[in-house]
DNA sequence: GTTCTTGCAAAGTTTTTGCAACACT
DNA sequence: AGTGTTGCAAAAACTTTGCAAGAAC
């Protein structure tokens, strides 16, 4: 996982400039282990940045993605979500209440999926779907 | 591989209406091996259809899924695919010319995954990005 | 000074919803 | 007859775009 230094490192010697929204943004996702929407960093930044839009967010979000500095879910059919953390894992989405959950998969697993693949594979996303422990328990009681 | 009967006699059990625009829906779907969109489907049947609704079509498709008779993709970012094969297998993406493509994948490394999974799965999605066959001709000639 | 980025507003897309008319069983 | 479905239009939701003003280098 990165840290804010190296990704302004990295995105400087990419030619980018390092705006203070864009800084504020990597803070917010550094470190992080959740999947945030656009919507939701955009809440989240409204008291250090009230006139942050979306175009920056949607924008810088693809920018870091270029960088493989995060990656874009498709996992939620409604928003795209942002994860913060580029390596080799599965996603859990919860059917119920829409949360959605890292699942530790064996980067071996994910190297061999691309590898059987008969195309160039650049990336791989597992995506599994299902009920999570609390929904399970409501639906119980 | 569903045929039009079987999938006609699982709906009726169901308790849901077959009309001639699910009739059409699933034949259109039937024996079909590409992904695709509403939008798709809409266009395929203006003929057979003229005043046929995205509403019918994104209505039929969520009964369709809840019945286990097509998956609903989310590889493509913008919108839905659908997909009639059921039987797990993965999808490639081309991310240059979109174009999505079936990847065998044994069935065994599917339920290892769910297996494996601390939740409960009742679903797998596995998405590769790349770059296909034909676009990597583009790119070298 | 040049080039890139931001924020705004508007537009673009896809998907959903309410409801009266209609069709299936 | 009763219930579920359709089509329409409008709305909702998410994401992108154009462009002038501003910030980074």
């Amino acid at each position: 996982m990165w840290s804010l230094e190296e990704s302004v490192r990295h995105l400087k010697q990419q030619g980018a400039k390092i705006t203070a929204q864009r800084v504020a943004i990597l803070r917010r996702l550094e470190k992080r282990t959740d999947h945030p929407s656009a919507e939701e960093i955009y809440q989240e930044l409204q008291e250090e940045f009230p006139t942050i839009s979306f175009a920056t967010i949607y924008g810088t979000a693809q920018l870091l993605e270029r960088n493989n500095l995060i990656k874009i879910l498709t996992i939620d059919k409604k928003r795209i979500l942002l994860d913060p953390n580029t390596a080799p894992h599965a996603h859990f989405r919860c059917t119920r209440c829409g949360k959605v959950f890292d699942v530790p998969s064996s980067h071996e697993t994910m190297a061999q999926l691309a590898a059987d693949c008969r195309y160039d594979v650049t990336q791989v996303e597992i995506y599994m779907y299902g009920t999570c422990d609390q929904c399970k328990y409501w639906n119980m009681h």
